[in-house]
RNA sequence: GGUCUAAUAGCUCAGCUGGUUCAGAGCACCUGCCUUACAAGCAGGGGGUCCUAGGUUCGAAUCCUAGUUGGACCA
């Protein structure tokens, strides 16, 4: 005898292995069949499986399992990327626990660490995404940093220079003094501080008085390079050109006006400091004031700063306010809120600075790629996330793309001992424009020093969806011919800007094309509390631990059946739960259709009828499912198939063909019933890949290597709603006389006698053995006459009886039922109202009319039956 | 501060082009059942000022305006 629990673990580890030996994930082009393509969006090579993950990658996997079962070539390309920035931070921490320091090895030797750590590390993530049952084509599994990819990198970088998109300037970018690097405008989290707003004294030059500012970064003064005040505000007119000394070094510099400087803020007296933030950097270039840059790049104060050199940044304010306090230069101190800009990757809070770095021009870039989003050439979904693209994409700003890391694709500029910079794909070819273009034939490869920095993990992740089918360096080679543009892509709205709209461009400017036709933009998951889960508040369950816990068929079920698109899914393990249960439910159907005897011969004639009701229902329901999926909408999706299997299948269906204990099933019915399962199976097999393939393979004997991933996805067809609403009817009665069994407190196993008045008593002959089963009945009779001392009920415009032995009070059953008719007659008096509006006639349209038509003609039916009854009671 | 978005049952959310078969689902709750597939189950039930105030309309949970309160993104 089969477990009445179901155990998933042992089932889904086969079944994946089985999917793996017999290749039914891998895709090759195949001119005969429709391609559907999806490109993973490659986790960093650093993370572990998290709550987003398994949402994300069990909708793709959804997305590419149905597409494989409806023919389509199906082709899932997984991969990882290198993550520079937090790689490079756990290599260089992993060095350092061996005693080695970054500063005292060569780039080579921690390159290869770096690569060690990744073949030890890198693949955790796509291990326990096998867990989690995704159908990836893992033969084609890449990685942003292997030689093709990062071949198609440098390659880029060297045809946009040469477009001249590419250049080198001086700016101030967001430097991270943790990572020791640049970082682009989005790698930036602003968050919000309690921070203090100090006001400093700065005595005049020539004795006469002070003025004060306010400033929250008092470490900073010793990089002024003026005073700025604004030439309306008459409490400062008096000091138009003249000088004040920079407390504690005594520095000479001059106050100057400028309409950039707010009245009301501080104290209306702006520190200039062009060297460490970037509005005070423009108003800098304006009054041409020298720029003093006081910061190493760890964050310590230089020589430059005169005072607490060698000293960090936050040591050096804490000193400096102790300082000017104590030598009376600081005036106030106020509490004020204001926001830092920190690491998106290390936390760090963020250092304005002026550097050399290589930048992105991206007006151009930008320009199809607005437009083909607004027109929805490419579709986001949720369409809502239109607005924030469009905002962005408008206001776009050049891409700092360097970072001053090793682990990265190393940009290929290459200098000549005078500064001139030569971009080429390699030393070689830079050497070879040096002497034709340059005229410098004595040069040899040494002479040439390759730029240090990196690029932007980013700068290679937006080439990805042409990048993995080899789309950059081979255009018109076969698979990016076929597989490109991808279909779907499925991410977190919070890089929708990093990543997507970076990748549209690249589609259009290397293939002139769009790189997915829609991006399904999945919410965040948080905690029950609606907290984002996160590492450090712990709130974050372990996802191979809910996978061991519930299954992977569990866990996938469960986060969908509350993940609508781009709404954020307050996770709950209960949803897990409630994903086993259903598992396990279906696995108790296909125990009882597994266990029956079978008995030769035709349906029982009843039987046939339910067969028909169950395939009329399934396709009903799969128009539904092809409509939701048709929109994204996932979640629906599954819940109608949910529904359909829990509720229709398992709860009717099964309930009437069942036979009674240790009676055999006919053939016939057990043939259809099996079929049912299958189709069922199909259905579902995209959301709960292993049960259903579990199942599928028990139903009978398949061939060697066969799997319902690639069996074909049910295709429908008509369904009967005459039956269907028979159907509707019959489980209304079935729930009134069970409702009755229930108030009045009677054994389920008391079968009832039912009596049925109606003027169509020939409608009842097929689905009489149905009702008697599935109510408990012992028989059905009808009647012309109203039976007293019963309990009756209406179902459309006809009476039912269920005769009792009851010492009700009749006053009570009176009050009952004039209360129903109470509800219908103001019913039928609000549609009626309806129907004598002239413009409702008139406006509305026809089937509108005509559907309220029918319902006033089924409530006065309904009364008439309700005061027949009454008048026998009275 | 700017832009966008949301508010429906105790909780999480559906509700699509306005139409009382449209006020719904799941969970939670209450009652009764260990009925030979399933107690991870079965049967039944209660529960809502559809945020507030106006407006449009024959008709508003749905459209418009304002407000209140969340959330997201940007600065």
């Amino acid at each position: 005898m089969i477990d009445k629990n179901y155990a998933p673990q042992e089932i889904e580890n086969k079944w994946y292995a089985f999917w793996m030996e017999n290749k039914l994930f891998a895709s090759k082009p195949n001119p005969n069949k429709e391609p559907y393509s999806i490109v993973i969006p490659p986790p960093n090579v650093t993370g572990v499986l998290h709550m987003g993950h398994m949402l994300n990658n069990t909708i793709q996997d959804v997305l590419i399992r149905k597409a494989r079962m409806e023919g389509k070539e199906a082709c899932w390309v997984p991969g990882t990327d290198h993550a520079s920035i937090a790689t490079e931070a756990k290599v260089v921490a992993m060095l350092k626990e061996k005693g080695i320091e970054k500063k005292d090895i060569s780039r080579e030797e921690f390159l290869s660490h770096a690569f060690e750590w990744k073949e030890k590390y890198g693949g955790i993530i796509l291990e326990q995404l096998k867990k989690l049952g995704a159908s990836c084509d893992w033969d084609r599994t890449r990685f942003t940093m292997e030689p093709k990819l990062y071949q198609a990198v440098i390659d880029t970088f060297v045809r946009l220079y040469n477009k001249g998109l590419i250049y080198r300037g001086v700016r101030m970018v967001n430097w991270d003094p943790q990572g020791k690097t640049a970082l682009s405008d989005e790698e930036v989290i602003y968050k919000d501080v309690q921070a203090k707003l100090f006001h400093i004294q700065y005595p005049l030059s020539d004795g006469s008085g002070s003025v004060t500012i306010a400033t929250t970064r008092p470490e900073t003064i010793m990089a002024d390079s003026a005073i700025c005040v604004n030439p309306a505000d008459e409490r400062y007119l008096h000091l138009h050109g003249k000088k004040v000394k920079i407390p504690l070094i005594d520095r000479e510099i001059s106050i100057i006006p400028d309409e950039y400087v707010s009245l009301e803020f501080g104290t209306g007296c702006l520190k200039v400091t062009p060297a460490h933030d970037l509005n005070d950097y423009e108003l800098g270039l304006k009054h041409k004031l020298p720029v003093i840059d006081i910061l190493n790049d760890d964050g310590t104060l230089n020589e430059k700063a005169q005072i607490y050199v060698g000293v960090d940044r936050f040591e050096a304010r804490k000193r400096i306010v102790k300082e000017l306090n104590e030598k009376g230069f600081l005036v106030q101190t106020e509490e004020y809120k204001s926001t830092v800009g920190t690491s998106e990757r290390t936390g760090a809070v963020i250092e304005p600075k002026l550097s050399l770095q290589w930048f992105l021009k991206m007006e151009d870039l930008a320009k199809p790629a607005l437009e083909n989003v607004m027109n929805d050439n490419i579709q986001l979904v949720p369409a809502k996330f239109k607005n924030t693209y469009r905002s962005w994409m408008e206001n776009v700003r050049d891409w700092c793309i360097s970072r001053q890391l090793w682990w990265g694709q190393q940009i290929p500029a290459f200098y000549l001992q005078d500064g001139t910079v030569i971009v080429a794909s390699d030393k070689k070819e830079a050497l070879k424009i040096a002497r034709e273009k340059y005229q410098l034939f004595a040069l040899v490869e040494d002479d040439l020093t390759q730029d240090p920095d990196v690029l932007d993990t980013w700068f290679s992740s937006w080439l990805w969806p042409i990048s993995v089918f080899d789309g950059i360096e081979n255009p018109e080679n076969e698979e990016i011919s076929y597989y490109y543009p991808t279909n779907d892509l499925v991410t977190g709205p919070d890089i929708l800007f990093f990543w997507v709209a970076r990748m549209i461009m690249a589609g259009y400017e290397w293939r002139g094309e769009l790189p997915f036709r829609n991006v399904y933009l999945t919410g965040i998951v948080r905690d029950k509390l609606g907290r984002k889960m996160s590492k450090s508040l712990g709130n974050s369950p372990d996802p191979l631990d809910l996978i061991e816990q519930f299954g992977a068929d569990g866990v996938r079920s469960g986060l969908l059946f509350s993940a609508p698109a781009g709404n954020d899914l307050l996770f709950d393990e209960k949803l897990c739960e409630q994903g086993r249960n259903f598992s396990n439910k279906i696995w108790n159907a296909f125990r009882l259709v597994k266990g029956l005897q079978i008995e030769e011969g035709n349906n029982l004639p009843e039987h046939t009828l339910a067969i028909e009701w169950f395939q009329s229902k399934f396709n009903q329901t799969l128009v539904e499912i092809q409509d939701h999926f048709s929109k994204f909408r996932i979640s629906d999706a599954i819940l109608a198939i949910y529904n359909l299997i829990w509720d229709d299948f398992c709860g009717k269906y099964l309930e009437i063909i069942k036979p009674a204990y240790q009676s055999p099933i006919r053939k016939e019915t057990l043939e259809a019933t099996l079929n049912i399962f299958d189709q069922l199976m199909r259905l579902l097999h995209p959301y709960m890949p292993f049960i259903t393939e579990e199942i599928w393979q028990n139903m009978e004997e398949r061939k060697a290597g066969e799997s319902i991933c690639r069996a074909e996805f049910p295709k429908g067809g008509p369904s009967n709603t005459g039956l269907l609403s028979q159907f509707e009817q019959l489980f209304e009665i079935i729930s009134k006389v069970r409702e009755i069994r229930n108030t009045k407190q009677l054994s389920p196993k008391l079968a009832l006698a039912l009596y049925i008045k109606t003027s169509n008593a020939s409608q009842y002959a097929a689905i009489e053995p149905i009702l008697i089963k599935l109510a408990n009945l012992e028989n059905v009779q009808f009647t012309d006459n109203v039976v007293s001392d019963a309990q009756t009920f209406v179902v459309k415009a006809d009476q039912f009886f269920v005769p009792l032995e009851l010492n009700q009070d009749p006053a009570e059953v009176k009050a009952e039922a004039e209360k129903e008719l109470g509800y219908l007659e103001g019913f039928k008096k609000s549609v009626e109202a309806k129907l004598a509006n002239e413009r409702f006639v008139q406006n509305a349209k026809a089937d509108l009319v005509e559907r309220e038509r029918q319902k006033l003609a089924d409530a006065v039916n309904k009364i008439k039956s309700l005061k027949e009854i009454l008048e026998k009671l009275a």
